[in-house]
Formats: C-alpha cells, structure tokens, sequence
DNA sequence: CCTATATACATAATACTCTTATGTATTCGC
DNA sequence: GCGAATACATAAGAGTATTATGTATATAGG
C-alpha cells in the first residue's frame, strides 16, 4: 500500500480515467478495478470515493443510472461528454506532473 | 504552474532530494532550486516549505546552521545520515507509486 | 442455521497538508 | 527613496483524504 499522502490530488483522475477505459460502472466495482490494476497498492476508500463521484455528477462530468438487482440497488456512473474531455486534461496535467517532477528529483521517469 | 493538489504530499520529498543533491542550502535557497529545476512550474510557497524543514529538523532528518551575513541571517539546512536514507526511501516510493499509477491510468510513464 | 465476509450505498467527524495572509527586517537596483 | 527581491516565521483557513459509523443485502463455510 502506498503512503497515502501521494494519492491526494489524484483521485479524479484515477476515477475518471478508470470510468473512461471500462465504461459504465458502480462505485465498488471502481475501488475493485483500482485495486486489481494497482496490484493491491491503491484501496480507494468509500469515504473519499462517493463524495467524489457525487461531485463529479453535480458538476456534469459524470452521469448516473440506477439499477435494482432484486432488493440491492446499484449506481452506475459514466461519462459525459464534458466528462470524457475532463478525463483527458487530468491524465495529461498528470504527466506533466510527473516529467516535472522527474527533472527536480532528477530521476529518470518519462 | 501545476495544480497544487497534486503536489500534496511531494513536499518533503523535494526538500529531501534537492538537499540531498546540493549539499547544504538555505530555505529561500531552494525555493530557487526548485523553481528552477521545475522550469517555474513548481513554486514553493514560505508557508508550507519552513514548517516542513522544522519538522524534518525536529525530527533528525536536517541539522542547521546559522549564519549572519551583516545584520540579515541564514539558516542553513544539510541532511542527518538519518535525512539520507529518509532521502532514498521518500524517491524511491515515489518512483513506486508513478509506476502503480501508470498502471491504473494505462499511460507509459517509466 | 448462523455468522463472518463480501457487496453496496452513504455521511459525519477528524486529521493532515498546503495556500493565503500577515508580520518583521535587510539588501539591491533604478 | 522606493519597489522588488531576499530571508525568516507563524496563524487562519481551505481542501482532500482517512477513519468511523450507519444501513442493508448476499454468499460461503462450518
């Protein structure tokens, strides 16, 4: 598991990159999707993660469809269009990042 | 400039690595550095940079030296052997984590 | 059967880290 | 002389995540 403070500031952008590779998806479908990806290193928490949807949602990013699976209800979550291009931005201010940070630290990277 | 949410977390990393690769600074001294090195993309602000040189003092990782130049004084910070391996370890999880990322968000990173 | 674990959502209290604001003071360039 | 740069420092506030808590259904193993 990784220490924790590096997540900060990247949850939108796992979650909507996430979103855009594997389409429609729930909540703990995403954590378990990180998890699996991240071999085990990332565990997104439901305490960070459904806040973070729900404002992705309020901010026109995301849009949702509920599903009842006999008396269990799922959300699902995809991209809107505005979503799609948000998704886009964050990867690449995220590698952008990264090269910058691989020039102070001067350690090979990118 | 980066968004700042991103950096969260970098800080003690930066401080550790620049230090570790100049040799004893002060702290306006490496808010240069790493203005520089980031191409005036990452811009350390007073209010997060000298608390976490305290802290790393505090905690054994830095030791300081003062020095009055005329009326105006430096303090100069340089690593513990403590600090060097701290050093190491913040890079190298650093280096980890960019790799788990790259993973998750299916970008070629390393 | 029943009980722990997994599935599935959600929110509130708390902690942590950084930004912004503020304060003090010296030095340099024009 | 005066604004910008140098040089330190701390406090208030914002933002993001963790931890804790709550509710509820489904499943696997003893």
């Amino acid at each position: 598991m990784h220490s924790p403070e590096l997540l900060k500031g990247t949850l939108q952008t796992i979650v909507l990159k996430v979103l855009k590779d594997h389409g429609k998806m729930y909540g703990y479908e995403i954590t378990q999707r990180v998890k699996e990806l991240s071999d085990g290193k990332i565990l997104l928490t439901e305490g960070a993660l459904y806040p973070s949807l729900h404002k992705l949602e309020a901010e026109g990013s995301l849009q949702t469809e509920t599903v009842h699976l006999g008396k269990r209800v799922r959300k699902y979550y995809s991209l809107t269009p505005e979503g799609r291009s948000l998704s886009k931005e964050r990867v690449s201010e995220f590698i952008e990042f990264i090269k910058t940070m691989s020039s102070v630290l001067q350690v090979q990277m990118i």
